[in-house]
DNA sequence: AGCACGCCGACT
DNA sequence: GTCGGCGTGCTC
């Protein structure tokens, strides 16, 4: 008895097997294979599923299997190599395998929408006309003609007949016969070129050769390179050599990494078919683009991180861009990290992966110095420019208006009236994050959250920034009804609000979420400040990706004392990360430019680690502390997370699963909590972790595999959700 | 996750 | 008398 074991978009944590489908001949029986999609009956719904596998029986009576509905595809929709990065992943990442093949395919498909591999109109044999024997129909020798033509590929493009004298008449009386019909076939594949690159200086092609020299198979290389030390140059040669071997490159970007000049500077590079797929896109052009992937066609993919699902039938190369970016992590359902996945998927495809940043993650910087990933290092900026000076400065007891110092005011002046650009940076949106009652002491609050609310003045709204929740800005305090409402501490609305007093002179862009909500604003705003003429730049994390302003030779964090004090283990890493970014967005060649830290902590440990230390040194301090406490890379962490309507449900799921799990405990593994999450309410649900720490990968593993049968075991109070986040990025 | 069934409160 | 609240149970 033929049983199909199927992956089944739901959370359960198993595969479901079914029957053929009832009017599937024994041809496409014989024929099925894994990847390809069936419908099936599911409890009263009907869902649509993948082919794990054919098998010959199955551990459940044979009166229990219902039959699928359809099959969907003559052919996987997924590749051998995706199948088995999701087997791997769903097994890594302790996630419902259903729910993770449902993430590698496009919507298109996901619905059980036919594929389209085609969109050229063609002509091809039927079933009858395939049997037909050589030499048939002849007595009419322009229909004969035809069936040659046809005879001679799987099929024939409309246009191609019509060159070859067939008309559309002949064919018409062969449809009619049922010897042909009518398809789409999939347009012809353009080979590639690239036009001849930059000159490498000595770095970059020492990187180049290395990289290059470590041959077409799996190997991973970490390509630390300071900013603008050219290291796109680096990636858009690699790539051309793997175009020149007939082979796909794929790129992954962080999620607003890709600056459209990036991608003109690829479409410049390359006569090739470019394919960018980002969640902006119709899901009608994401389609046909991941079907020219999936086809050879598209030569370079280009995507954020779902990108790194995408099959590719002759992938030569995966490049992972700035891949210290937290982009790269999914933050809820699967909670994957896409270079970590890149690097597997370079595996599976035996070919060359390249992890890039100006700022690596200790995690690729740990695996380098192991020497599990090949190190190459773009020290020098190109022009041999060197990397803007940090400053502090100290700003206790200087009068602060709208977080800006007097001595900073008077260097932004200067800077402007040289003619030059100033960069500052806020890394708080809105007015101002806190609004309070100055006579009863009442502040602003988020009903869902535990969180204050923002004040957005231009809206006339309170804000949260960490769920929907918006309300009108009141005139009057609610609980004393006194109109002594304060707002405290400045976000990017109020600094340009005086900014624009202050600076009347020049114009002054802000750049966050609010101000650039419109597609496009960004490059319409980066190509006015790369015109040259000084302004300000007033922003948050949004400037610190992608976009580099060569005008800019002032750069101050406004208050970079936000950074310094973070409750989680990444905090001055991420802090370190952030700031070299941001420094890095500045100067030129004849101007590396200044970078001014404003801070009321001149002395803190961090900031003089900053100050004093090149990011690569501050790197491989934070590196030894990491060892030293067992933390990741160095140790492996786990999380499971809960959410419940109920403050303490949650909790108590965690102890109950804690005290399970010590009942048998895995060695060398260290549980910590069940704790309240950081922020324990959010969106009106209330939240708690339980972190297990692990000193090596097996025991991870291990904890991770009990933990979640432990934790499916366990009784369910009503409106409780867990769930599992291996290697989470925010503890 | 859906989507049923299953028993207890305020309404046409 | 019913519409509907969410508890809990199952999905090959």
């Amino acid at each position: 008895m033929t049983v199909l074991q199927l992956a089944l978009p739901t959370p359960l944590r198993r595969l479901f097997d079914y029957l053929p489908p009832a009017d599937l001949g024994s041809e496409q029986l014989a024929s099925l294979a894994p990847g390809q999609r069936l419908r099936v009956p599911f409890g009263r719904r009907e869902l649509v599923g993948v082919l794990v596998a054919v098998r010959d029986g199955s551990d459940l009576p044979a009166e229990q299997l219902k039959p699928a509905l359809a099959l969907l595809d003559s052919a996987p929709v997924l590749a051998p190599d995706i199948l088995r990065l999701c087997h791997w992943a769903a097994d890594y990442y302790q996630h419902p395998v259903g729910e993770v093949f449902a993430a590698a395919l496009p919507r298109h498909l996901r619905l059980g929408k036919a594929r389209e591999t085609g969109s050229i109109k063609a002509w091809q044999l039927s079933l009858r006309g395939k049997g037909l024997p050589a030499g048939a129909l002849a007595r009419s020798p322009k229909q004969a003609q035809a069936l040659a033509a046809l005879q001679g590929a799987a099929a024939v493009s409309a246009a191609d007949l019509q060159q070859a004298g067939i008309s559309t008449a002949v064919l018409r009386a062969l449809q009619d016969k049922g010897l042909i019909e009518r398809c789409l076939m999939a347009p012809a594949q353009h080979s590639a070129s690239a036009r001849a690159g930059l000159t490498l200086n000595e770095d970059q092609a020492a990187a180049l050769g290395n990289i290059a020299k470590s041959g077409h198979g799996f190997a991973c290389h970490l390509l630390e390179g300071v900013t603008g030390s050219g290291k796109t140059e680096v990636y858009l040669q690699l790539i051309a050599q793997c175009l020149q071997r007939a082979r796909q490159a794929l790129v992954l970007v962080p999620e607003i990494g890709l600056g459209p000049q990036t991608l003109a500077r690829f479409a410049a590079r390359f006569d090739a078919e470019i394919v960018v797929l980002h969640s902006g896109l119709a899901e009608g052009q994401r389609y046909r683009d991941w079907e020219a992937a999936a086809a050879g066609r598209a030569q370079i993919v280009i995507g954020t991180r779902s990108a790194i699902f995408t099959p590719l039938a002759r992938l030569g190369l995966v490049v992972v861009d700035e891949e210290h970016d937290a982009s790269y992590k999914q933050q809820d359902g699967f909670r994957y990290s896409a270079r970590d996945l890149a690097v597997k998927r370079a595996q599976l495809a035996d070919c060359p992966v390249v992890l890039g940043s100006a700022t690596p993650s200790l995690e690729s910087l740990h695996n380098a110095l192991e020497g599990r990933y090949q190190h190459h290092r773009l020290p020098r900026r190109a022009g041999s420019a060197q990397l803007p000076a940090l400053q502090a400065l100290d700003v206790r007891h200087l009068p602060l208006e709208a977080s800006l110092s007097e001595p900073l005011a008077a260097r932004i002046e200067a800077t402007l009236g040289s003619g030059q650009q100033v960069l500052l940076f806020l890394n708080r949106r809105g007015f101002a994050p806190s609004l309070q009652c100055h006579d009863c002491g009442w502040v602003a609050e988020c009903n869902a959250c535990d969180a204050r609310l923002t004040v957005h003045l231009r809206q006339r709204r309170l804000r949260c920034h960490h769920c929907e929740a918006s309300r009108p800005l009141p005139r009057a305090c609610p609980e004393c009804h006194s109109h002594q409402l304060l707002t405290s501490g400045v976000g990017t609305e109020q600094a340009e609000a005086h900014l624009r007093e202050r600076f009347a002179r020049w114009p002054v862009h802000r750049v966050d979420s609010d101000s650039m909500s419109n597609k496009g604003a960004m490059q319409t705003l980066s190509e006015e400040v790369n015109r040259g003429q000084p302004c300000i730049l007033l922003g948050t994390q949004m400037l610190t990706k992608g976009h580099h302003f060569p005008g800019v030779t002032l750069v101050a964090v406004l208050d970079a004392d936000g950074l310094l004090f973070s409750a989680d283990f990444r905090g001055e890493e991420r802090m370190a990360q952030l700031l070299t970014q941001v420094a890095g967005r500045a100067g030129r060649a004849d101007n590396p430019g200044t970078v001014i830290l404003q801070t009321h902590h001149p002395d803190h440990p961090a900031l003089q680690s900053l100050l004093q230390l090149s990011y690569a040194e501050q790197a491989r301090q934070l590196l030894q502390q990491r060892r030293e406490l067992g933390l990741p890379p160095s140790g492996h962490l786990l999380m499971l997370r809960t959410d419940a309507t109920n403050a303490e449900a949650g909790e108590q799921f965690l102890a109950t699963l804690r005290q399970a799990f010590e009942r048998a405990p895995v060695a060398q593994c260290q549980l910590i909590g069940p704790l309240p999450s950081p922020m324990p309410r959010r969106q009106g649900r209330y939240r708690s972790q339980l972190l297990v720490l692990a000193q090596v990968r097996p025991a991870a593993r291990a904890a991770a595999c009990r933990l979640v049968s432990l934790a499916e075991g366990l009784p369910r109070n009503s409106g409780l959700n867990w769930s599992i986040d291996v290697d989470p990025s925010e503890t």
